[in-house]
DNA sequence: AATCCATACAACCGCAGTCAA
DNA sequence: GTTGACTGCGGTTGTATGGAT
């Protein structure tokens, strides 16, 4: 590119440019230099010459040897990165044809941002090149307030996402939901998926989604587009086992992909929107049939903007994080008039910055800390006042103390609830406020202030507050509910890593869960399915144990 | 003319898979 | 079975460019 080799043209390197090999820190580039200062930054045509020399002599590949062979100071996989976006002969130069822009929104639409993929059926295009054209095209048309997809895709949805509908009903009804809900896993094991695999039977529309992921199957009611038809075959196992053990991890160890998940609000809103559809979808509350936000749906493709790609069965489920490649004002920024809100910078500050620490091991100021953790300090609290207020009656899951009621780091008095309510504290959002933030504004909808609220999402669950109401009593049990289904990150914890000493009560309290969280779309077999699903196979790493969260736990308890 | 801002693009970076020693 | 080099991929960042104000 002119501009790329403008400044050096000559070889002439400046000194920011010049970078020692990285450690083992950074291993870009690391790995191969012994000591050798090498070139960052943009390539000279000289360097350009001097790297097609060397591929025509030697071939591809090897990349680390360039250095060693040519003489030129950049590491391998820099010049991998060079020749295979820029030197490599067929490539195409110059703007995405009209063709290939809607091969790429169809492939896009298919595989989510499988770069290297789409790159395949775009012969002469780089993964490079059509994931710049689609993070532009994406800022570009949300800018516009446009769908991400065009209408025929958008129908193509709605269909392929009531035919799949129906299919999954009928393999719900066959298969047995009790094989969800035998064994009883307290003691959560490491390799938790392949147990599913006897299991898939009873994830949807198996035939041609046989790599659901866990977390879509979790998040299937939430982001339930099916676009079962246009699947590609694509995923190795070993990726597929490696994402799921990253978001065990992350269930356990941290914080973080609970906050993927949840990501997958926001995610799921922009797919909505992506279709030009509303968020959060309609749903027809006279035939209980949820098109979008409903039971049975299997992928979870439009919904974060990936898609599990598929082998058949038998496969360990995969949890495929969601991209993180919305900004922040796709977050919440999808219609004209949403501003940018403190909570959605929050939201990405701490997935820039995820807690490193345990649930338990932790449990920071929330001034001080990311939303997640200001959610579950939220969720402590209010767990302690309730306790305080209670006459001090203990059950069986009652949290023990010291855990966090007795923490005095966690007993908030009123008036710091009234902080954490502050509408121009980051903090003062809760779970409900991002939800209401993140549901999207379409460009005929007007401002945040009309937007719709998470009563919709909710249904009658979540109540929009005021954050001036005082405090009281009553008022603190009520939000024992609120709270609790505003917390996605107390949901996914007491829901999903719930121990099931006794099955039934715990199953309903999971089942709850995911019914609030889920506005209650799921079906029961749903339900009962994400919920033993979870239960069974005691989702999440040792290192996040019952007892990490026990406050938020105690929240799901039935009066 | 200066500044701002969106866009396009190249390159960097970190992570994870593969494979051979 | 372990280790390290190599490789591929996806996300992010940096910057040149051009249009708008």
């Amino acid at each position: 590119m002119s501009r790329m080799t403008s400044e050096s043209e000559n070889g002439i390197v400046s000194n920011n440019q010049i970078e020692l090999p990285l450690g083992e820190e950074g291993n870009y580039c690391g790995s191969a230099n012994g000591g050798v200062v090498l070139k960052k930054g943009p390539w000279t045509s000289a360097e350009d010459a001097i790297l097609i020399e060397y591929v025509k002599k030697h071939g591809e590949g090897n990349w680390n040897a360039v250095q060693k062979h040519s003489g030129l100071f950049r590491c391998g996989k820099s010049c991998r990165l060079r020749w295979a976006n820029h030197l490599r002969p067929n490539l195409k130069k110059g703007a995405f044809t009209q063709e290939e822009e809607q091969l790429i929104i169809e492939l896009h639409a298919k595989m989510g941002n499988k770069w290297a993929l789409m790159a395949a059926h775009l012969p002469g295009r780089t993964d490079n090149e059509i994931k710049n054209y689609w993070n532009t095209r994406i800022k570009r048309r949300q800018r516009a307030g446009l769908p991400l997809y065009p209408p025929e895709a958008s129908l193509q949805a709605l269909q392929e996402s009531q035919r799949c509908l129906n299919i999954d009903r009928i393999e719900i009804r066959n298969k047995s939901q009790h094989d969800t809900l035998q064994s009883n896993s307290y003691g959560i094991p490491n390799v938790i998926f392949d147990n599913l695999t006897p299991n898939q039977s009873i994830i949807p529309y198996v035939p041609e989604l046989p790599d659901i992921t866990a977390s879509s199957m979790l998040m299937k009611g939430l982001s339930s587009f099916q676009y079962g038809s246009i699947m590609s075959p694509i995923m190795h196992r070993q990726k597929r086992l490696r994402e799921a053990t990253t978001l065990l991890s992350s269930f356990g160890g941290g914080m973080k992909n609970e906050f993927h998940l949840f990501d997958q609000f926001q995610e799921v809103d922009i797919a909505a929107q992506s279709f030009g559809l509303p968020f959060p979808f309609d749903y027809d509350s006279t035939t209980k049939n949820p098109e979008f936000f409903g039971e049975n749906q299997g992928s979870h493709t439009l919904a974060n903007g990936n898609f599990s790609a598929s082998k058949p069965t038998s496969e360990a489920v995969k949890l495929e994080l969601p991209s993180l490649q919305y900004s922040e004002s796709d977050l919440g920024g999808w219609g004209p008039s949403c501003s940018p809100s403190p909570l959605i910078e929050s939201v990405d500050a701490f997935i820039q910055s995820p807690p490193t620490g345990t649930v338990e091991s932790e449990c920071p100021s929330p001034r001080n800390s990311g939303l997640l953790d200001a959610l579950l300090h939220e969720a402590k609290t209010l767990s302690s006042a309730k306790n305080q207020l209670s006459d001090k009656s203990s059950n069986s899951s009652t949290v023990t103390p010291g855990d966090n009621a007795d923490s005095p780091g966690l007993n908030i008095s009123e008036t710091e609830w009234e902080d954490y309510g502050h509408p121009f504290s980051p903090l003062g959002h809760t779970a409900t406020s991002l939800f209401s933030e993140c549901t999207p504004i379409s460009a005929n909808e007007s401002s945040l202030d009309e937007s719709p609220s998470c009563e919709t999402f909710t249904e009658c669950y979540v109540k929009s507050e005021s954050v001036d109401q005082t405090w009281t009593a009553d008022r603190e049990k009520e939000s024992s509910t609120w709270l609790d289904i505003t917390s996605p990150d107390a949901l996914l914890d007491s829901g999903w890593l719930e121990h099931d000493s006794a099955y039934g009560k715990d199953q309903v309290i999971v089942t709850d869960a995911v019914e609030t969280l889920l506005c209650d779309d799921l079906s029961s077999e749903s339900k009962q399915m994400a919920a033993g699903a979870s239960v069974n196979h005691g989702w999440g790493h040792s290192s996040c144990s019952w007892n990490n969260m026990p406050a938020v736990y105690q929240m799901y308890e039935l009066p």
